[in-house]
RNA sequence: GGGGGAUUUCCCGAGUGGCCAAAGGGGACAGACUGUAAAUCUGCUGGCACCGCCUUCGGUGGUUCGAAUCCACCAUCCCCCA
């Protein structure tokens, strides 16, 4: 199977221009293809791995891959998909975020021998006059064809700026630029860009009668049609400092049934005869699928050592051993525990289980606080310093979340 | 530039002078049931010293015994006309 087969039975490919030109350059390794990276944090996130994901694939298979930081389109702010206009960033942090992005990529891209570029459109954005960029490709943009397309469409009620308006410009510009200074011929993006990317192809067939290429990755969304990767407290990120190897590998521990082939295909690496076997797994057995995506995907991102870790500790808890090794876990000092104890409910505040002391009342009210395996029935409780020493305290909230608390 | 409208707690959205920490829904969180799944049912959802007090309804001032509600100005957004 080539790679184009491979992608499209991974479900990866949403559009594209033009699909037997697009196979014929992928499947021989004739793509210079370039992936666009907003740096709006300072870290990559889930969606971003599909991107690195596909990037990885393709240039096994032989092609080039560009990897773009967007530091130059991040100062304007990309529409698609907001209600809202982007909070504006700094160009400092804008420069502090593009670093991290960098260090995370290279440990997944090889960059070496120019089999794989590294590119910032500050380079050639910034520069940019505005008359002339007016004159060279303003006539090429049709205000009508924008406004129809979908990204801004969904921004017509609420409002959308002038600003925001040219990002497509500078993307499509992007694009332009690229082809004819790096040979990049394909554009690779998030469906959500699909506009933003046309207008790229648009721009080079205008400007140079030539025909460039671009391709969409499948948004990875869950059966209820929301984006994954997104946990209550924001996005899953790659950087462990962000979201431990542990917290990574339990939100991929515990995604629904109907989504846990669908991840596997798409996000792993495994041989699709042996995901094709899992495709006959029901019910409970579906909890060894979710332990092989949580694991892989753990692996890739945080090494070996780190999915097994992982692994363990998730296995540990759930089976009732309880093992605290690897658990997220608070250090109490003295300070914390004025008078030599501590009430249930400023633990819980302390460990930042909880965001205030009523949230912890009404936790423990319901019921969902367990000590040491013991249920605690009282927001009176109070644990003493002796109690902490050692293993210290295994905290659990809830049926999943479980913290360690120690003194030090 | 002119005219009309909007801004409410995580989100949507009720509320037009006291009975408002603010209906209803969604989401989140917890309990039961389970497979660390889904569905369902229940509870809960500003803070604290929790039968009480404190801080919230775009911002700043004002009217009033009392304001999310009335007035003035400012900000942001939407619609219509240019």
């Amino acid at each position: 199977m080539k790679i184009y087969e491979e992608l499209v039975a991974r479900g990866l490919i949403a559009q594209v221009t033009n699909e037997e030109e697009i196979r014929e350059m992928v499947n021989n390794g004739k793509a210079t293809f370039y992936i666009g990276f907003d740096c709006t944090a300072d870290s990559l996130h889930v969606g971003h791995f599909m991107a690195l994901c596909l990037m990885k694939r393709l240039q096994m298979a032989g092609n080039k891959p560009i990897a773009l930081i967007g530091d130059g389109t991040t100062l304007i702010g990309d529409p698609s998909g907001r209600t809202d206009m982007r909070q504006m960033l700094t160009p400092e942090v804008i420069k502090y975020n593009a670093e991290c992005f960098k260090r995370q990529m290279e440990k997944f891209i090889d960059f070496s021998d120019d089999k794989a570029l590294m590119l910032y459109n500050s380079e050639w954005l910034k520069p940019l006059n505005y008359i002339e960029l007016l004159r060279e490709v303003g006539g090429c943009f049709s205000v009508n064809n924008m406004l129809r397309a979908e990204c801004y469409k969904q921004r017509m009620e609420k409002g959308l700026s002038f600003l925001e308006f040219n990002y497509m410009i500078m993307q499509s510009y992007d694009f332009y630029y690229m082809f004819q200074h790096y040979g990049c011929n394909m554009q690779f993006g998030g469906n959500d860009q699909w506009s933003n990317m046309l207008g790229g192809t648009e721009l080079i067939r205008r400007k140079l009668g030539k025909d460039a290429h671009a391709m969409t990755i499948t948004l990875l969304l869950n059966s209820e049609g929301k984006k994954m990767g997104k946990t209550a407290s924001g996005a899953v990120w790659l950087d462990p400092n962000k979201t431990s190897p542990f917290e990574f590998y339990q939100y991929w521990r515990n995604v629904d049934d109907a989504d846990v082939l669908k991840c596997i295909r798409m996000l792993t690496f495994l041989p699709l005869e042996e995901i094709d076997k899992m495709d006959g797994w029901e019910g409970s057995q579906l909890n060894d699928a979710k332990e092989i995506l949580a694991f892989e995907l753990t692996r890739m991102i945080h090494g070996e050592e780190e999915a097994q870790k992982a692994k363990e500790a998730s296995r540990a808890l759930f089976s009732g051993t309880g093992s605290s090794e690897h658990m997220p876990t608070t250090e109490l000092t003295n300070d914390d525990l004025g008078g030599g104890q501590i009430n249930i409910l400023n633990l819980l505040v302390k460990c930042e289980l909880c965001a205030s002391k009523g949230e912890a009342r009404r936790l423990v009210q319901q019921g969902g606080v367990t000590i040491n395996d013991k249920k605690v029935e009282s927001i009176d409780d109070v644990f003493g310093c002796e109690q902490f020493t050692g293993d210290g305290l295994v905290i659990r909230k809830g049926k999943k979340v479980y913290h360690r608390a120690i003194m030090i």
